[in-house]
DNA sequence: ACAGAATGCGAGCGATAGCTCGTGTTTGTC
DNA sequence: GACAAACACGAGCTATCGCTCGCATTCTGT
């Protein structure tokens, strides 16, 4: 009888749950309402039964399918990491050497915001200070995951740099597409299409001496 | 009869209350301990009770000072705010035309970045999405005030541009100091002071372009 | 010294939020 | 049609938090 060491709550014995088709709707329609209510208040001053009223069901009913309050967000997150594993994937996966940094810089870039602005809740889940803490661990696992890349990105173009110099340029580069992102966030029309091409000059114009001689400007 | 704008929660009918030395004192010794808490927990997450505690006091003590817990936090935010404008009135008041811009934006950056590092609660307190009411407007108000600072010094050196592309680009700069002091208070030492340098390089990069010919790095 | 104000205490009140539980309804399977 | 399981309800339990109140102690002015 080997005891595992996840012996906590993940797939322990929570299966011989069966869902039916209705369950499911009832879940993305709760996490649905969920994204909703996190996003205009705040994953702590976001009520259970708030979520569940916005959803149009009962408190126990919200309960029938998540344990508790963390494990609505958790949910919430793990589906949207997961779907943003394939658009950061697509986005930062060809390092073609060939490729002008500011098209590479530029298409990331456009790929990146478009998910945020179609997924606004995931800033707010991710970048508040009062995230459940499980939450803290997905959040820091996809942003080194993130870094990572960036660095392997980095990397090829800055030869003579150290790893510690790599490494926070990434950070710096990072730091700057939050940033932008806040402020993409905030505006919308032109005035949202205007920011998002001022973050692409700052990302441009900080790694342009970086990489220097290896992709000018014709 | 000149009725003030600020007939609000001010000065009003609250000055009967003469307090004794040992009262300031313990005013001081509060909004420390709550400097502590907020930094730990942040605003909502912390209780009266667990200041008052941090501050070896009952909750009643607590009460005899401050009227409530928003209270607390808006005192603190008013005495750093206080203390800010003294930093930033000599970081961003000399506008001077002879001065590089390197050196301008260095000496800014420097002064804010030191201000942030010896109060980090005052980032705790501005930047949480769980501040209370009054304490948005302080926020919004310091930031306005910082921004419209920005736009002057940005005005005098972007003379073809348009209003909103001069206000844009007062954001991009608060927004790329707001992420730099993030990275900042997340390192210390060696790696804090390059950070420090890579924010500066970041704004550098970005304005050099904007006011080209006139500040060159001659 | 003494009155009154300021300071200090901590049990506890009222409100709220996360969550439960007993009960009734719908759905899938024989 | 019948049975079990999944689904749904909503009043209410429990814990916590902001805050109060009655009372004791310390300070200040006279």
């Amino acid at each position: 009888m080997p005891d595992n060491a996840q012996t906590q709550a993940q797939t322990q014995k929570e299966q011989p749950r069966r869902r039916q088709a209705r369950g499911e709707r009832r879940i993305t329609q709760l996490l649905e309402a969920a994204a909703r209510v996190f996003c205009t208040t705040g994953y702590t001053a976001a009520s259970t039964n708030a979520i569940a009223r916005e959803a149009g069901v009962s408190p126990g009913t919200l309960y029938q399918f998540f344990p508790n309050k963390e494990a609505i967000a958790i949910e919430l997150g793990d589906r949207l990491v997961h779907e943003m594993r394939e658009t950061y994937g697509e986005a930062l996966a060809p390092i073609d050497p060939a490729t002008p940094l500011e098209e590479a810089v530029g298409s990331a870039i456009d790929r990146f915001m478009a998910f945020n602005t179609e997924h606004p809740v995931f800033f707010a889940l991710m970048h508040g200070p009062d995230i459940p803490g499980r939450m803290a661990e997905t959040h820091d696992q996809l942003y080194t995951t993130l870094t990572g890349r960036i660095e392997g990105l980095l990397g090829s173009l800055m030869p003579g740099a150290g790893q510690a110099d790599v490494t926070r340029t990434a950070h710096v580069c990072l730091g700057i597409y939050k940033a932008g992102l806040e402020l993409v966030l905030a505006h919308e029309g032109a005035e949202r299409a205007a920011y998002v091409q001022e973050v692409k000059d700052v990302l441009m114009r900080y790694l342009e001496p970086l990489v220097g001689d290896r992709l000018g400007r014709g």
